[in-house]
DNA sequence: ATTAGCAGTCACTTAAAAAGAGTGCTAATG
DNA sequence: CATTAGCACTCTTTTTAAGTGACTGCTAAT
């Protein structure tokens, strides 16, 4: 347990290094913050803090600066839950007003407002397509060679995807693969549509063989094996002094742009409303220098994904949550059952 | 007209600065290439190639680095066409396989290989969707309140878009829609749609008054005003030297990003195959550093969009044009009227 | 417990010197 | 007359050294 006067100087110091990118001194703790003590108990407490492994010290002569453990420390106990101005909250809710149909829609918009107003990277992981239940299946001949799949799940996912065809289709033949399909697959997960089809093509021995087969191949190629991610505002990093070496901005870009680091998040079960991880607290040694936070993305107790916001370990925790909070309340309030 | 030894010179030059980056000097052009002539020789050769605009000096005691004139030259005289490896032509031709349905598919497609085998950035532009011949129309209903419209064009593009509705829609609703669209719009260029519409709005006072108007709205917002645009690989330059500094990269991502420069790009005519715009030839300050390659997808006769990369002027402009060609004629191959 | 004050550390800045890479010119050569 | 050896000159880059400044940690006084 801190003493409430460690509390305010680690808050002070997390909250100036989070604006500078500089190591912070005792002298300048002392300006800007008014603590009643002098330059040199503020030396004396920093000491402690970072016995207490809450502060690093680039080297002898700096100022001190957060470690994962004091930002950790900060998020959990110090952290300032209103640090969103009214431009923000205005801009937010013009951004999201726009009533987007489908959810890759609304994904896309949400991920594009949060990278413009944290200024960091941000991400967003659909939901994993396998799962998802069938509601609708419907077929559309677009010319006389390529139909169209569209498939409705009970989440509200519209997910469509062509199939090209060496043969003339026909309107009838269109027809009953609707009904077969939808009468076979209705609400089973799309994980599972392979088996019922192969069942139904061998004890059934139907002239759409071939269609059917064509169909379920790409169904799974285009739909049920591909993943949504989407990511925004990677170069936003550019911006900040301690990417200012090449190196560094690229090996920051080289991570995001593989994705690896993703696939847990979205499997990340948890009940908090935000979820942060700092340094490699998720276990990647890779993201030792990042920290990510992220929010369920639920409606109406659907599932939609995970969208969330990567940058340095510096990072402006307060104002990244207070946005996300907003937007997520936001996110529910636009589709409460209508 | 420049005599056979400075081309070789200037040629040389050229090639050894596109390799390491650094201003060439008549020492290592000399240790490079045997011309059987002197280093003296050569610096009175590059004293006059720089005279004639073709090289520029970076300062008095450093080598020579080609002008842009230089790289104009270079291109149109002195390029080799066939630099090209054979796995190169594998890789590309095994990307190309895949028969993908829609144009925007085979362009990302194609974009992102072209990223991948120059390592430069690619960026592709589809064709202007206003001007495409509608030549089907087609609405499928989702649920009860979401309407998806399918535009087929002449040119086999696919665009689909979802509009919602506040009430529910019939199936019958859907099929006089259906009836209506295609008797009105078929043949008509996108752009057009709009007038037509109101028209038989005002001419038939129909129930159907909103629900056709909501749909204009909508296929104007997400299909006619929406220009397909893909960039792939920005992130490339950051291994170039000449991007060392993140405020370089800075300001070529920041071009990127804007796209503006892509609009000439697609009006731009052009006889030629492959279409190479140096520095600022295309009239664009900011682009006096970049060079942008490109050529048109143009299959059985139709324009479907510009295609190409954007680099440093120091770009290597031999292999970048013969990838490009190796890809345009596949392109052409894959499609030829099947 | 707090603090003034000072020695000590270490990065950063500045200045100067040295090294290195190339050119341009001159004078000699075949 | 084209070519070339050779050297003076230029300009960048590297190296070295000295100096400055920002902090801390400790000690001794309050």
């Amino acid at each position: 347990m801190l003493s409430e006067r460690k509390k305010k100087i680690l808050q002070a110091i997390v909250e100036e290094y989070v604006e500078t990118a500089e190591p912070v001194s005792s002298g300048s703790l002392l300006k800007k913050n008014d603590l009643n003590i002098s330059s040199a108990t503020i030396r004396n407490e920093m000491a402690e803090l970072e016995q207490a492994g809450l502060l690093d010290k680039p080297h002898t002569s700096a100022g001190r600066v957060p470690s994962a453990q004091g930002y950790r420390y900060y998020v959990d106990q110090l952290i300032k839950e209103d640090k969103i101005s009214f431009e923000e909250i205005e801009y937010i809710k013009s951004k999201l007003e726009s009533r987007a149909v489908e959810l890759e829609e609304v994904t896309k918009i949400v991920t594009n407002t949060l990278a413009e107003v944290t200024h960091y990277t941000s991400l967003a992981i659909g939901p994993d397509n396998a799962q998802q239940i069938i509601s609708e299946i419907k077929f559309v001949l677009l010319g006389s060679r390529i139909l169209m799949a569209i498939i409705l799940t009970e989440n509200g996912l519209i997910k469509e995807t062509m199939i090209k065809f060496e043969e003339d289709i026909t309107e009838s033949q269109v027809q009953s693969i609707n009904l077969i399909f939808n009468a076979k697959l209705k609400g089973m997960p799309l994980s599972e549509i392979t088996k019922p089809m192969e069942e139904y093509i061998i004890s059934e021995m139907k002239n759409e063989i071939n269609i059917i087969k064509s169909i379920i191949e790409q169904i799974n190629k285009a739909i049920i094996e591909c993943q949504n991610i989407y990511l925004k505002g990677a170069k936003n990093i550019l911006d900040m002094p301690e990417f200012n070496e090449v190196d560094k901005a690229k090996s920051f870009l080289d991570i995001v742009d593989k994705k690896e680091f993703l696939k847990n998040l979205e499997q990340e079960e948890s009940v908090k409303d935000i979820n942060v991880y700092i340094g490699d607290e998720n276990g990647n040694e890779k993201l030792k220098d990042y920290s990510i936070v992220t929010f369920k993305h639920v409606v109406n107790g659907k599932n939609l994904g995970t969208i969330g916001i990567i940058g340095p370990t510096r990072m402006d925790y307060s104002k990244v949550i207070s946005i996300m909070k907003y937007i997520n309340k936001e996110l529910n309030n636009n589709n409460k059952e209508d």
